[in-house]
DNA sequence: AGCACGCCGACT
DNA sequence: GTCGGCGTGCTC
């Protein structure tokens, strides 16, 4: 017989709050006898006050060199987790393979819950003297937690003498609202004014005279100059009226303030800059400022009420007969080309069907265009499969998006369409994962995690066991191989317009032979395009034109020495903006006026290259007299409702213009310069131009316009599919190809190591040792590229350098990343599946 | 990320 | 003598 086994102290578990940092080890609340609550939030002890982390997986154990302190409280047990199980498998494997702290992962993947609103009351452990904490210590008597100092609290708490019980309060959200009259203080209902004494002091002049007669007869006035204007007399001769005793202050009661009657009237804004926008737009004058000062003088307050779900728009009607389901089955599949409706209606049947069997289904989008598109091509599905649809993204508050939380995690809504931030949503039966335009660089996130969002939803997807499905207008060369479905492109006609082969000019000038410049086809805007704009205005239809860049030209140079000003922080050359005359940093925001004079020669003349959004809509202007121009990029977004509403026009933009509707008549759409997209030194930027030029086929929901694309490649193949009609995987489907040649992904993947120092010569040798470690781990000459300094060599003020790992899979990359898991002698941080700037 | 600790230069 | 720069390290 062998004595039975003591019992087992619980497992610690591992908590990751949502800062830079890898997961903590923390014991179970004292007296916890369940399982590890994986994925569920709990309270931790954190820096002397409480914390809300994730519960990631069971701690290690053992090893432990001090004592764990107890997680205090959990928030999410008889509800279920607020993260699925699998998910956090899966995003936590994610973190580990990418060497990431897993913090840094979840807070930037997990876009709800991390604020918990708590009733939170505390009282001493029977018997315990809380005498040594001083007198502001709890007692027996249960209390509010907030009546005590945090630290002082916690050491309470870490001497197990602490008994605390928590409360989900109802979320409310914050409103201004007018006082009622009784609350405001005397003092703003009270204002000082002048008021004419009875009698006129004998001592007046005749000019005072005057001034306490109009004042007697006109009633009070606020200030002495109001009298003084009023009067028609000087500062002077009303202040001697004043001394000489002809008038006095006095306080009378203030009619309350018109804004404040019209807030008592429509009702509480959502903010004080909401308060003066609405009474402004009923004809009562408030600035934010005034209403700044308003409530500060006692007029309004903020008083929270109760959170109210979000306001979706409505589900679209589902189609009532869906086409049969042609779509294939496997774990992951693709379905490219047509429009976009014509995805969805290809994705219906088999998303209807998922929804009917009570499952769940996750529809994730790059970008608010694309989601808004996805939610009016699918949320209608959920209706008929008598389920619900909800949208997470940021585009929703965050009281909201919890709302949205807890239907989802209720079973209460089968569909969710969001964007990154519903990833990790707690469906309870995922079984679809559709990922909208997956080769969208949108999906890179910029905040720390550098996460693309399609590498981490096809591990939830794998870990969910449920599919993966990639939509969208072209494929990414990775999704080549898949099984999938291509549906026939959209009609769409394409001019090139060459550049590099300007056709014979017959009307040669006296230079003629010397040089063929672009200004022989027109430049920026080709001959070609001119013409069709004048047919756009004479026809009243409507043309966009999209620009590389914003501003007025991408740099400016001095034509005798080729000096381009370039900004302070970073190495790349100021953008010109014509109408602040400034040059302007469009990696920093550095910005300055133009110099007088190059600061190399001296020269006082500057030239424009390299046209923009404001150079294009000037020459068009020029080209087209009389036809409206709207601009519309991230430094000017004029109002496109006069060409929404069918007027004749032409739209000037960049890429940012394709996130909004195609005006109704679009007859025309111009590509200025198509090269831009190409000359990026980056693997993936055929890929990019090619997606933007079906993006342009598809942007008007039925028509095909004329896309006139300016090009010195013509002939790119990217270029010459559109033109031909090809299918939307031919041209990816060779860029695949070719990528195999290069070793590039889908055949390798990825990793950037960046290093950087505020020294350079410090990151450059940080960068060697890495590199040094690397080959030490038996990393091959293949797999590792570098170190070269950053393309952009100094970005705000550090100079970074780069490595790049090339692994055949992710396990060997995972592997690789592992030999840089120590402290390095300046910053490194790695960008798994990079995107951009390579 | 914050925030404390710690070590060296310019000032009341 | 202190004030304050930001480099380094820690958060269970």
């Amino acid at each position: 017989m062998t004595p039975p086994a003591p019992p087992r102290p619980p497992a610690p578990w591992q908590v990751v709050v949502a800062l830079p940092i890898p997961a903590l080890d923390f014991a179970a609340p004292h007296g916890y006898g369940g399982a590890v609550p994986l994925g569920c939030r709990v309270l931790v002890p954190w820096r002397g006050d409480l914390a809300v982390g994730l519960v990631v997986s069971e701690g290690e154990g053992g090893a432990g060199t001090h004592r764990l302190r107890e997680a205090v409280h959990i928030l999410d047990d008889e509800e279920g987790p607020w993260v699925p199980p699998a998910t956090v498998r899966a995003v936590t494997a994610w973190a580990q393979d990418a060497r990431l702290p897993a913090g840094l992962v979840w807070g930037d993947l997990l876009g709800v819950g991390w604020e918990a609103d708590l009733d939170h009351r505390v009282r001493a452990v029977a018997g315990a003297d809380l005498g040594a904490f001083g007198a502001r210590a709890p007692t027996r008597a249960w209390a509010d937690a907030a009546a005590f100092a945090p630290g002082l609290l916690d050491a309470v708490r870490e001497q197990g003498l602490l008994e605390e019980a928590f409360r989900p309060r109802p979320r409310t959200r914050p409103v201004v609202r007018a006082r009622p009259l009784a609350e405001v203080p005397a003092g703003a209902r009270r204002v000082t004014v002048l008021r004419a004494a009875p009698q006129a002091p004998a001592t007046l002049t005749p000019k005072g005279r005057v001034a306490w007669s109009w004042l007697a007869q006109h009633g009070p006035q606020p200030t002495l100059s109001a009298w003084a204007r009023g009067a028609g007399v000087g500062a002077g001769v009303v202040s001697g009226v004043l001394n000489a005793g002809g008038a006095g202050y006095a306080l009378e009661d203030a009619p309350p303030p018109p804004a404040w009657t019209w807030l008592r009237e429509v009702g509480p804004a959502e903010s004080l800059s909401a308060w003066a926008a609405g009474a402004s737009a009923d004809g009562v004058a408030l600035t934010p400022t005034m209403a700044g000062t308003l409530a500060a003088r006692g007029w309004a307050d903020t008083v929270p009420v109760p959170a109210s779900p979000p306001a979706l728009p409505a589900p679209e009607a589902a189609w009532t007969t869906p086409d049969p389901d042609r779509l294939p089955e496997a774990p992951a599949w693709r379905l490219h080309g047509g429009r976009p409706l014509g995805r969805f209606r290809t994705l219906a049947p088999r998303v209807l069907r998922l929804l009917a069997e009570e499952r769940g289904v996750l529809v994730l989008a790059p970008d608010h265009a694309t989601l808004r598109r996805a939610w009016e091509g699918l949320s209608g599905l959920a209706t008929a499969a008598g389920t619900r649809a909800v949208q997470v993204s940021g585009a929703l508050s965050g009281v909201e998006r919890e709302h949205s939380w807890q239907l989802i995690r209720s079973g209460g809504a089968g569909l969710v369409v969001g964007s990154y931030l519903a990833l990790t949503a707690p469906l309870p039966d995922l079984a679809l994962v559709v990922v909208l335009e997956e080769g969208s660089d949108a999906y890179k996130l910029q905040s720390g995690s550098r996460a693309f969002v399609p590498d981490v939803a096809a591990r939830v997807a794998a870990a969910h066991g449920a599919e993966l499905a990639l939509v969208g207008g072209a494929p990414a060369a990775e999704s080549v191989p898949l099984p999938g479905a291509v549906l026939p492109p959209p009609r769409a006609r394409v001019h090139v317009v060459d550049y590099a082969n300007p056709p014979e000019q017959p009307e040669l000038g006296p230079l003629s032979g010397v040089h063929l410049t672009p200004g022989d086809l027109g430049y920026p805007i080709s001959h070609d395009l001119a013409r069709l704009l004048r047919q756009v205005q004479e026809r009243g239809r409507q043309a966009a034109l999209l620009a590389p860049r914003r501003g007025y030209s991408a740099l400016l140079r001095c034509p005798s020495c080729e000096h381009t000003p370039g900004c302070r922080n970073c190495d790349v050359p100021l953008r010109f903006h014509q109408t602040t005359r400034q040059l302007t940093c469009h990696q920093c925001g550095y910005h300055e006026s133009v110099p007088d004079r190059c600061e190399q020669c001296g020269e006082r003349m500057w030239k424009a290259r390299g046209p923009g959004t404001e150079w294009i809509a000037a020459e068009v202007a020029k080209l087209a007299p009389g036809l409206p121009v709207y601009r519309c990029d991230r430094d000017r977004q004029d109002d496109l409702a006069p060409l929404h509403a069918g007027e004749s026009g032409v739209v000037v933009g960049t890429q940012l213009l394709l996130s909004g509707q195609a005006p109704p008549n679009l007859a025309l759409i111009g590509v200025t310069l198509a090269d831009t997209w190409l000359n990026v030194s980056d693997f993936r930027a055929s890929e990019r131009y090619h997606r933007l030029l079906r993006q342009l086929a598809e942007w008007h929901p039925e028509r095909a316009p004329l896309i006139v694309v300016q090009t010195f490649q013509a002939e790119h193949p990217a270029l010459r599919v559109m033109v031909e009609g090809k299918d939307a995987l031919a041209y990816p489907a060779a860029e695949e190809r070719a990528r195999q040649a290069l070793g590039y992904p889908p055949h390798a993947r990825l990793a950037q190591v960046e290093v950087a120092a505020r020294d350079a010569g410090k990151a450059q040798v940080a960068a060697q040792d890495i590199f040094d470690a690397l080959h030490g781990a038996g990393a091959t000459a293949g797999e590792v590229l570098g170190p070269a300094p950053s393309p952009v060599a100094r970005l705000r003020g550090v100079y970074p350098y780069h490595l790049l790992l090339r692994a055949r899979d992710d396990a060997r990359l995972a592997q690789l990343l592992g030999s840089l898991d120590r402290p390095w002698k300046a910053r490194v941080r790695v960008d798994v599946n990079p995107r951009g700037g390579l």
